[in-house]
DNA sequence: GGTAAATTCAATCTATCAATTGAATGATGT
DNA sequence: ACATCATTCAATTGATAGATTGAATTTACC
């Protein structure tokens, strides 16, 4: 008789996951952390948080077990927790599902500013391994250059959006893009999907992001 | 330009979200409403919180759209948003996925409690669903009276746990059993697959529950 | 061994949240 | 209209979480 009440427990266990979820730095941690392994300082920087309270919202997901922490030279690198790191970004997608339809400040922006999503025709992950393997896409990777060299899928052109502007020369235009950025939110593959078409390119957004895809267990590139 | 930061409001609703999961008493609320719409005194009593308390956090969850309320005579009945009601129940999934792993105390529930989980051969809801139109199996339900009577599986036969030792000779032993209760991690099925097993009964148990069921859009019966 | 850099710890203040109580509201039935 | 019941509101208290600061740890590198 360890445990008392095991239906309590798990709903405690629940509620514990829940509210490591239940801060906006943290679901930001989180995001990042689902695209690979990242120093405290490193994330501290890309979010626009100190460092100390970086790293108190990171021990506070380390000891709900969503991540774990390893010592590499001066860093301390953390990443998501190996067992759980498919099932989180799940869980993410299921937050963004409901959140969608409950909060009304997330349906509005998800009707005004990605309403154009269906006219951007997002590629769903299979349908993007398949072509890939085909060979068919040419693949835009529009995040910035230090994500992408930390892990991209397989074959992808990395042009941070705010070159992509300049850089025009550098994509086909007898063959179909596919842009990605993070995640199904993340607004850079929108603005890159947007700014391509109005130059004339056959271009479509995939509809997941680089966290997904890997989740997945789809096949990532690295230095 | 309404939308300032459309990532920002995003994850804004997604801790929001989270944030609603973030409490054991709210979580037990949700998993209740999963299973129909219920009066706040009625889920008061069944998950032993004082009415007041119930309806704080009742109104917590209509705050952030989980839930909504229309009153029906003296009371007040509140069900899961329609829209979201699928994606919530599938939250509740992702939820328990991540804290199987993540969580200490629930992993060491899991496997102490449900470690007897495969040898009690959980059926799918795809295939039981296919075996009750064949008509192969008995369908057990353990649960309480009150919610067997609010919805269940179609042509489910009711013995509550602590009446299924007088009750046995209501069962087949000529037919294979399905028990289930309201979820995966509902105690009720589990003990009463042991109790039937040991009486020498051919049963199985339901992997999911009522919530899962009705959530997946399959058929259900209420009074 | 000593110094510098990255991270964590400890302590503090403030804000938010949960639970409780008693009063108020809204609907019912006489 | 009045009494009654279910629910909500308002106000209070205690508990918890977040941000901030500076000191303490831990490791790297000389």
């Amino acid at each position: 008789m360890s445990s008392p009440n095991p239906a309590g427990v798990v709903r405690a266990a629940l509620a514990e996951v829940a509210k490591a979820f239940g801060h906006e730095h943290r679901v930001e941690l989180i995001e990042q952390l689902a695209q690979g392994p990242r120093s405290v300082e490193a994330i501290a920087e890309r979010i626009g948080v100190s460092v100390a309270n970086t790293s108190q919202h990171l021990r506070q997901l380390h000891r709900t077990g969503l991540v774990t922490a390893r010592r590499s030279g001066k860093r301390v690198i953390y990443r998501l927790a190996e067992a759980s790191e498919a099932d989180i970004v799940a869980l993410l997608g299921s937050l963004r599902r409901v959140a969608e339809h409950a909060v009304a400040s997330m349906e509005r922006v998800a009707g005004e500013y990605f309403h154009a999503r269906d006219r951007l025709e997002p590629v769903a992950a299979a349908d993007l391994a398949i072509r890939l393997r085909e060979g068919s896409v040419t693949l835009l990777d529009v995040r910035p250059a230090d994500e992408f060299a930390l892990g991209r899928l397989p074959g992808a052109l990395n042009i941070p959006l705010n070159q992509l502007r300049q850089r025009l020369a550098e994509l086909p235009r007898d063959r179909q893009i596919v842009a990605y950025c993070r995640g199904p939110y993340c607004v850079l593959s929108f603005e890159a999907v947007a700014e391509l078409r109005a130059n004339g390119f056959d271009v479509r957004r995939f509809q997941d992001g680089y966290s997904e895809w890997k989740a997945a267990g789809l096949p990532v590139e690295a230095v």
